[in-house]
DNA sequence: TGGAATCCATACGCAAGCGTATGTTCATCT
DNA sequence: AGATGAACATACGCTTGCGTATGGATTCCA
């Protein structure tokens, strides 16, 4: 009649450190930086501190490791595999859906936002902001606009963006009662990207 | 030769529990809820816990009282300021220009979001969405937009709305990199609203 | 078979923070 | 002056989490 603990036993071997980074990852989306702490995260993965000191210095270098582990995986997120399309129209459009459709890694930033203030997290954060914005500038530069108007129209999208999935996290059911959802980001990509030769404006 | 603390010294009198509330708000504003630590706010106050035990009951009564006096700080916000005005189209520009004006408010609620995990803090936060995202509703619907149109309008708004102060506060430089502000809000109100009879669209 | 290294458990000291209990100061009221 | 209560200070016990130190088990390997 104990209550059951999540997962007090762990399947089999040792444990090796992307176990431990892994697992802290998971802490960071789920409830912050602040989250991220030893003995408790053992416990979870069956082990006590013993195990952890040994495979890491200490909580910062944990917490760095998993931040470095996701910037790693940034370099081949959506933004960047969808450099390739030649029309800067289409290539908006794919970007601004795959974005937007690549609900775990909205909601992982979301999860990062959250934790800005911690200065551990911030320069990624701060890193990989620059990074979108870039692209997407690069993108509405691609489209003949000035680069006033689109770093502007970037910032609306990125805000957009940041937005919805900050409020998938704090308020889901507002969001899922648009029913509508790539009706949303179509509304967002028209409005930026100006349907130009299109012969049909979303009429009523 | 000791390290010249804060504020050490209170100007005068005994201290009321809004300096408290006072305190703890302004903490969250900037480190989130978990930072609102007794004995660090007492000492920030001049005083000691003793203090503010004889005030309040415990440390969470200091966060809900704090949440709360935010709460009926909302009830006459920007919001709620604008609803008399007659023409919709002229009360969702106005609404949108004013919510998007009123930064101190923008970054409060940004970093209200930050702390979307606590349970102390989500009821709020879910409620003050409700209220913005239907008022906005409210507004589309009166534009003539069918109900599921216009929640997908409101959460566009609302999204860029958050989102644009969340960058506002993990990405500062990013933000003011573009000039023209208000040219980012227009540019998103024609979006959603669209300029209807309006002779000009934006053109080059 | 006997090190040596790897991986982990146990036990400790330490600091921060919460909450409680009890003293202390000061103004006020009578 | 004495009593009373409000607003604090001080001191304590408790928990959580960090980091260290050291011991135990297992595996590998010569």
């Amino acid at each position: 009649m104990v209550p059951p603990r999540k997962k007090p036993v762990r399947p089999a071997g040792p444990l090796s450190p992307e176990a431990w980074v892994k697992a802290a990852q998971s802490l960071v989306a789920r409830e912050g930086v602040q989250a991220v702490a030893v003995e408790p995260l053992a416990q979870a993965l069956g082990v006590t501190k013993g195990s952890f000191y040994w495979h890491f210095e200490n909580r910062d270098a944990l917490i760095q490791a998993a931040l470095e582990a996701w910037e790693q995986d940034q370099s081949t997120d959506v933004v960047s595999r969808y450099q390739g399309i030649p029309d800067p129209h289409r290539r908006l459009r794919v970007l601004m859906f795959a974005a937007f459709e690549d609900v775990e890694n909205g909601l992982l930033f979301a999860a990062l936002t959250a934790s800005s203030e911690d200065p551990r997290v911030s320069p990624f954060l701060r890193r990989a902001t620059e990074r979108r914005m870039a692209l997407g500038m690069e993108a509405f530069q691609a489209l003949g606009l000035s680069e006033a108007e689109s770093r502007q129209r970037a910032l609306l999208v990125y805000a957009a963006y940041l937005g919805y999935f900050q409020l998938l996290r704090v308020a889901p059911e507002a969001v899922r009662a648009v029913t509508d959802l790539s009706g949303y980001v179509r509304h967002l990509a028209d409005a930026v990207a100006p349907p130009a030769a299109n012969p049909d404006p979303p009429g009523p």
